[in-house]
DNA sequence: AATGAATGAGGGTTCATTCAT
DNA sequence: GATGAATGAACCCTCATTCAT
């Protein structure tokens, strides 16, 4: 029946809301499960109808709300007028750190909790019926006006370090605030991006 | 009396060694205190005595584990005629590196619990008696040939990047298996410090 | 409807195996009805449709196992051309017996789950269609060349013996091996037989 | 200290007759462990340091109850002047049914819950101070003017006969009153003793 | 200083049973 | 008749922390 299929969903995505809203408020280890149920107004038994644990929660948590941010950040992209791999690039890391500065506890929620194990097992199972970001990616590459040799290596650099420095940055501010480390990441980021070029 | 100082000092070393072991064996979550007073074969009580709780002992010993690491590789690289901020940068950079393949569970350690926060606060706190890497650092930066500017920056950049990059790089062999990746990882390097270097 | 009827047993007996295939394997404690419906492939509320609850059909696979124990050894029995009741009842003992000895698992759940209040209430239930083992073995006395005194006495007394004493000899090889413990075994049955005796 | 130690093992009393008296009105599946240490006063986690879990303190109960019945069995027998192994061990049957026929529910709790197994590695793991009941049994078979073969057997054998058929004899009557049936167990009794003597 | 018995709140998980579809 | 999602009571067990000795 699409009825209780319908209701099934919508529970699903009433416990995802629940453990969202306390795994930032209160931090995983201290967010019960009970307390994710009574939020959710379910019984405790439900829970384990839609997850396995509490981690398997919070990684599917985060698998989602990265994609969010992405996809978001692409978006956004989109409705630019904007040209050359770097700026692109570029655009969507200020968005997301943007987005970031203001919801802090979302970025301590996905940083701390992120376990790129769990975060690559998720994405691999096919679950996710959008287009990753991945090949996202890969088609910006593409698209751009020079040829790129390493591609893999070089998304991965750059979003490791933005990723790193980014969350100190925007979190103790060190060892500038976020504003002021922009340029020197903007500018590594244009340097890794150069370095990758093939040029003619 | 020195005995009973002493004494109290081995305690701590005790109980600070047995936690290490669990740490890397069990995680963190999954060892209890009791599993470490009983390594250590002292009572409950006592670690309260030396410890607030499991995360004190916990963020003590990353700190001292990373400035183990550090101090290891500034030693090698002392006894090495290495010239040039780079080629030293970069030879403690492969030092650790090498020292984390070797030992995964302390990659795990170190980077799944570093709490910036927490090693902050701690570095600070002036327990250490010993000099501080970053003064360390300094001093490379201070005795090259060239000029830098926004050391503080550079410094910051190379350590996300290498940290993050390489746990990833080491742990899962994405994009690349460690050794593959280095080169990159390198030319990256050298691209930020060329960055920051004040040219004539 | 016969055909519906039909799909009612069949299901009743396919919740039947499943029950029985698990209880062996896993015990009944750990066995849930979960485990049981999902083996036979019905739904959880079907399974109530047939049975009280878990301990209603444990009760009634041991009536049934027991049953088909004593039914094949008598089966084997009037094959052979045994006379004298004292050799009879061996027969069916050692037949037992040496089934049970490669089904330690049968064994194990008659045994330990024979609640005597449970059998005696489902065999008086008149569910059973078949003739009862007990008048079965009233036949065999009967046909005997000699005459008994407390028939029920004496079988009640045999089946006691047979059933504890051989329990633990097989299961435990104490204090002999079952193979070793036969001999005695049947030198006590035939004692307690002629003691029964009406002699002339 | 002394004091602790007495402290520790009046504990432990405690909660085993708490426990012991909760299986025997309300069965073990019934019995959590929040009601045995709500009834010993004590806090939940004090039950675990002293017992593994709820099967822990059972069989040791078990044994515990066994052992006082075959005692007091045997101080009654020594206050009597009976000659004669049969006679003996008669009276031991003799006491402890008519100790079990007004205590059902210990009777109960002995029989369906012995775990043959369980029972076996506790009286074999030594922490018997008392003379085992075993020793106690073959002292009576030496002290008796026969000679005995095969003496494991033939109290294997009686023990069997006479927990089983009395177990049922008791509890459901059948196929006789206990008082009707006893006639016919001793003189079992009586039958399996003399087959194991040694006749000059 | 050192001990370790005692605590008891707290969390995770199971599962028999129901009932709307 | 059959289903299986939902329930929520029940229960086990852990473990950080305390405190009398």
């Amino acid at each position: 029946m699409g009825k209780i299929d319908e209701n099934k969903k919508r529970k699903k995505e009433t416990l995802f809301n629940s453990a969202y809203e306390l795994f930032l408020t209160k931090g995983i280890n201290s967010t019960a499960i009970s307390d994710i149920v009574e939020k959710a107004g379910v019984a405790k038994g439900t829970f384990y109808l839609y997850f396995k644990d509490k981690y398997d929660i919070r990684n599917k948590l985060i698998v989602h709300k990265t994609q969010e941010l992405f996809h978001a950040a692409k978006l956004a992209l989109d409705q630019e007028q904007i040209a050359g791999l770097d700026d692109q690039l570029i655009f969507i890391i200020e968005h997301i750190i943007n987005t970031l500065v203001v919801n802090i506890p979302l970025l301590n929620f996905i940083s701390k909790n992120l376990v790129m194990g769990a975060l690559r097992s998720v994405l691999l199972t096919g679950e996710n019926t959008d287009r990753d970001f991945y090949e996202t990616f890969l088609d910006m590459v593409c698209q751009d006006s020079y040829e790129y040799q390493d591609v893999d290596v070089m998304l991965f650099t750059i979003v490791e370090l933005a990723g790193s420095a980014g969350y100190n940055s925007i979190l103790y501010q060190e060892p500038l605030p976020i504003e002021q480390y922009k340029p020197f990441l903007y500018r590594t980021v244009r340097l890794i991006i150069d370095s990758h070029r093939i040029k003619a």
